[in-house]
DNA sequence: TTTCCGGCCGTGGTCAGACCAACTGACCCT
DNA sequence: AGGGTCAGTTGGTCTGACCACGGCCGGAAA
């Protein structure tokens, strides 16, 4: 039953042996160092998937796997019908946010991290990211957090907003920092890290809330790296002392 | 029996319409769910690809490329074999760094991102990774980093382990911190921006760095984390001088 | 007996071809 | 002109077969 030709010498003494590389490794890897190389460039559409198989010369089934785990990985985006096709998909540091976030969620749900350490890790990153808020903000950053601190000012503690508008604000400072490595860490962290915050909230902590944003963003508008510091400083402390009453 | 949870039920629109699930993405959902969920354990061993297309009415296909998208997302390992199969992988704040160092590589080949701003995360990590550092760190811990510096005392600076002692002096720092989560984004940022250093590296640069080695070291050893943070500042200010030479 | 070799066999990996589903665009009918 | 219809392109799924890998076990060799 067994009569094909087979393509194996793979047994010598010597140390000419090489790793064996799975056809979908490989096409993966051709695709992928096609992509890092520049000779696809953002946006750009690969051969569907039936001619790549025929490049490769490997079967359809290959190719889609293949271009599945590039899918999973962010790399390409791939969208069905007629203009359809697989899209190298541009990759910025907002993807990055992204990708972090999620892999803290699983660690997070999976209970191998304490949120603790999480928290303590975006305290860490979100003083300097407001000393350079200060030093860099435009205008317009400065006309977003004002408008956000307005709406946080108005609303009531059990408005189903305050979280967004927490975040918000929060990631508006981030963004305002320059850095955008930075911008996406704080941002990821805070998303982890937050949720627990607004399940108990009484009116007056909501209060002091605000008026600390209220103080950070003065800073802010000041250009004033030290005032903002000590501002978020003393606010996150206060918002650590409710979180974590230890 | 319902598996879906909606939360837009106090919404009395005729919002009848859901979104259309591919099958693929039904199973995998399912199954990173039973992952979650704790149904199934780390290490555990999923059924075999034709016991699942049995279980879910699916074609084996289907739920290879399922199975394809969680091993890219480091949630199950496959291995071929008589023994074989699809086991769910133990995901650790280790697995956190390798990610966020391969999202980071990603990026900077990419151009999309500068390796200054990585490098300006890093040290703002640093700083109280070394503080802590100072105040948690074992016997243990002082031993590594002792015989880290010791080595990089000894060896020339055109050794080529030069560059991993470097990797592995930082990473013991961050690592005695005892924020994993901290030590995993050290890890990943260092090596991420450090190779760029050891390619013009003079001697009395060499020597200078194990001087400032030394002296984190001595105020870890000593509990002192105001003197390790200013030992900390030290040594990548001067780093930084040398790496961008502005 | 002990060791080693060579199949057996379960498992993932690949192949081939077919059909289904989503979408585009041109074409036709009103 | 507007809207419905149909063909064509492309990804998504199905089917069934075979290949590759590696643990297991029985039999041969030391």
């Amino acid at each position: 039953m067994d009569s094909t030709l087979t393509n194996d010498e793979s047994n010598s003494a010597k140390l000419i042996g090489q790793r064996v590389l799975r056809p979908r490794q490989q096409v993966e890897e051709r695709i992928r160092a096609a992509i890092f190389s520049g000779d696809l460039r953002s946006g750009e559409r690969l051969p569907a998937e039936a001619e790549l198989a025929r490049q490769f010369e490997v079967s359809r089934t290959t190719v889609r796997e293949a271009l599945r785990s590039l899918t999973t990985q962010n790399l390409i985006d791939k969208v069905p019908g007629a203009g359809g096709g697989s899209f190298v998909r541009s990759i910025d540091h907002h993807s990055l946010g992204t990708l972090l976030q999620e892999s803290l969620h699983n660690l997070l749900t999976l209970g191998s991290l304490g949120g603790e350490e999480v928290a303590m890790v975006r305290q860490y990153l979100e003083v300097p990211s407001t000393r350079l808020a200060a030093e860099h903000r435009t205008e317009e950053d400065l006309n977003e957090l004002r408008e956000i601190v307005e709406q946080q000012r108005t609303i009531s503690v059990d408005d189903p907003n305050v979280p967004d508008l927490d975040e918000r604000f929060h990631a508006a400072i981030a963004r305002a920092s320059g850095n955008r490595v930075l911008g996406s860490f704080v941002h990821a962290l805070h998303r982890e890290t937050e949720p627990v915050h607004y399940l108990d909230l009484s009116p007056s902590v909501g209060k002091t809330t605000v008026k600390q944003h209220q103080k950070i963003v003065k800073a802010i508008a000041e250009r004033d790296p030290d005032a903002a510091e000590a501002a978020i400083v003393e606010h996150l402390g206060y918002l650590r002392k409710h979180l974590f009453p230890s």
